[in-house]
DNA sequence: GCCAGTCTCCTAATATTGTAGTAGAGACTA
DNA sequence: TAGTCTCTACTACAATATTAGGAGACTGGC
């Protein structure tokens, strides 16, 4: 079971320095945020830790004194797990979602197209089973 | 600016009962929740004061002694404020969030067409201009 | 071996969110 | 108009999330 619990907001950024830059140390994790708005090194630390007792991430080496930090959930299974939870607020349906990425430039038709053939790929799929 | 603050899970419940709803007493508010997991009704109440706060409702009318509220904010901008940010925990890319979509079901293939639909219609609209 | 720097571990304050009780005002009904 | 019901306004508290300080261990260079 990857699922682990819920993570917050700020544990999902901290997850995603990881997921970006493989295994790092506190530091460098901290090193991820924007100068102007970085939280300390000890805030950093807390929430690695706390990820820690979720089982998000694990400690995979050491390098002189400091430890470096895996994560030990995917994106894609912590993606899920947010989708499935965003949805939810919007009634479950993903169609208002795309149409607003649609709007707002963040999907291209090549992205669009690359999905139908997937989506299509699919259902044949489903079909012969 | 309909920007407002940040809105927490269960906030976002109550303006998606507002949304849906059109304005609405705490007590339909409260009713918009299933029997078997219902908030009590000052616990509602305390939302939507706090949305009040927040300027995300507002009161419009009062009928008998109860308080009428509708949302300040739209659907949109909420939904907006949301992608960004659920979008920018993944890079701010869209594409992995689509195929999310696609392979958990949540989007059939009418959707995505349609979505190309809309997308050749904007992209060529942009071009003209 | 000593010093400066870095890191860990433990602890804790603060903010935000989720939850709900109570007192009392106002409304409806017999 | 007395009784009952509903709603508001205020208050409280627990859980979770965010933020960080301090003490002391460890490392690397001199």
């Amino acid at each position: 079971m990857t699922a682990a619990r819920r993570l917050s907001r700020f544990e999902l950024q901290i997850m995603q320095a990881l997921w970006a830059g493989g295994p790092l140390s506190i530091r460098e994790i901290q090193q991820c945020f924007p100068p102007d708005d970085r939280p300390a090194y000890t805030t950093i630390q807390t929430m690695v830790y706390r990820l820690e007792a979720k089982g998000a991430v694990e400690r995979v080496k050491k390098i002189s004194n400091a430890h470096i930090f895996a994560p030990l959930i995917t994106r894609e299974s912590a993606l899920r797990r947010l989708v499935e939870e965003f949805l939810g607020l919007f009634g479950g349906r993903a169609q208002p979602l795309m149409a607003h990425l649609i709007e707002t430039g963040k999907l291209s038709l090549d992205d669009i197209q690359e999905a139908e053939k997937t989506l299509r790929r699919l259902s044949k799929k489903k079909e012969n089973s």
